[in-house]
DNA sequence: ATATAATGTCAAGTATATATTACATCATGT
DNA sequence: ACATGATGTAATATATACTTGACATTATAT
């Protein structure tokens, strides 16, 4: 999995920390670093909350034009 | 959870059934009957399959407005 | 009426998203 | 140099997404 820099950068630019943007989504602190670095694939759920919190849509946080994916 | 309707809507305006967008997202039929009944809570990576295989995109298919979500 | 396809659902198993705790590193400020 | 905040990462545990197989029900067609 690639690493979400889209996320990274949304949250830069609401000088959010991950555990600020953590806490407001009601998830871990490493949650939030494991879908940034691309370790983990969130469910739709917590990526609909994390898109709340950061005021932007599913597309332009989560939508992966070139990548590839296996599952 | 509730029902995904729009998923449904989508694959009719397809004309595609379960089955067949479970094999083209490579996924059992069970889970995408699961996603369209609310039942389960699926992975980005599923989701962005899903919208590729169905010409949609995520805030098209996944995005809810009123809805209540606990996680 | 009777096949057949499509859908809904259940049970048991496997894979993985997420939590918790902990520690190391990097940045910034004092 | 030292403290503190932010980030990256690892280990173990739990919840749940997803699989497989099976069966019941609801179309749709012959």
């Amino acid at each position: 999995m690639s690493k979400n820099l889209k996320l990274k950068a949304a949250r830069a630019e609401r000088d959010m920390t991950q555990k600020a943007l953590a806490d407001a989504a009601g998830v871990s602190r490493q949650t939030i670093n494991a879908i940034e670095q691309g370790e983990y694939n969130p469910t739709i759920k917590l990526c609909l909350t994390i898109c709340r919190v950061l005021g932007k849509t599913l597309d332009e946080l989560f939508w992966e034009d070139e990548e590839n994916e296996s599952l």
